[in-house]
DNA sequence: TGTACATCAGTGAACGCGCGTTCACTGATGTAC
DNA sequence: TGTACATCAGTGAACGCGCGTTCACTGATGTAC
């Protein structure tokens, strides 16, 4: 409990800076506010994250490790439904995680995705529209474009639709 | 060409925050740069735009009334592509337009969206995955996702798939 | 087991910046008579 | 056609704010001997 030395303080930092996201927005996120939810001086994060971009990424790549994990193992439908309450759940995290700063952490939530149509025929357009169909519906439903509705169910009949396009392409 | 009245301010403004736009993203969005990009003194805008927030508001709205008359009219996969395009052309512009901003502008370019799947059995569903659809491969174009792919080759072949998906769905 | 010292995580003051916003103002426009 | 005046769009100075970032510092930790 002495409190020089903090002892996690990337940790807690990400910690308090996921809750600014939540509560108040990407553009409200500074390093100062991180600092200061933290209960540390407003510079200390300067010895984990050279600048607020950095901090930033961090928590997009904290964003993506979780979503792949949640999608981890999942299969056909599911997948996708497991996508969309990651979104629902987390916002403002989704959003952030989208604005292009997360790197390679990117590419492995993608790899999950990708992972779970290596049987069907052609996998990379399957996942290519699988995902899009997904994040697309995702995006809008954060933005109340389909108010009123009942987000999982709405995509378990948008799923539905469209796994049989996906299905059946026998080309390859 | 007296300068003291501008003519038509409400409009610089908008062109000027709409360049700026798209160099720096949302995030460097002002007033003052509005102003200054316009050439008028930093607090004109009060006269037209209340505050910040007014501006990127208008901002959007301006951006969903383009995207509606870029749709308007056009059929089939010709229609995710024009949408797809808009995406492209002015990806933070786009950014913008899905920040829940926009209010009532954005319902309008959902109906045109709407209207061009009125003849399928379940239109709703059928506007609904289709937009969700091209919302979500632009969006993740924009983040570079599919990177090194053609972005029209990639949404006309998911187009291509996802029409069989959604016209034959002979329920209704 | 004890001590010297390097290392490193945190502190606190200070800087300069751009922003939103308010204020009292001034110049141009247009309308009533 | 001319003049008085209300209206309104723009100006310029000023404020307070939170931010990123730098600086010299100090306290805690851990390791060599």
């Amino acid at each position: 409990m002495s409190t020089y030395h903090h002892g996690d303080l990337p940790a807690a930092l990400l910690k308090a800076a996921g809750k600014t996201l939540e509560q108040n927005g990407i553009a409200s996120l500074s390093l100062r506010d991180a600092a200061r939810r933290a209960g540390v001086s407003h510079n200390a994060p300067y010895r984990h994250f050279p600048d607020r971009q950095a901090l930033l990424a961090a928590l997009a790549r904290e964003g993506f490790a979780r979503l792949a994990e949640r999608l981890r193992g999942q299969q056909g439908p599911e997948l996708g439904i497991a996508y969309l309450r990651f979104a629902l759940e987390h916002p403002q995290r989704f959003r952030l995680m989208f604005t292009g700063l997360a790197g390679d952490a990117a590419q492995q939530a993608y790899r999950t995705v990708r992972d779970a149509f290596d049987e069907l025929p052609r996998p990379e357009l399957a996942a290519a529209a699988a995902w899009s169909l997904m994040h697309g519906l995702a995006q809008l439903l954060l933005e109340g474009q389909f108010a009123g509705a009942n987000p999982e169910a709405l995509a378990r009949e948008v799923l539905g639709a469209v796994r049989f396009a996906v299905a059946p392409q026998r080309s390859g």
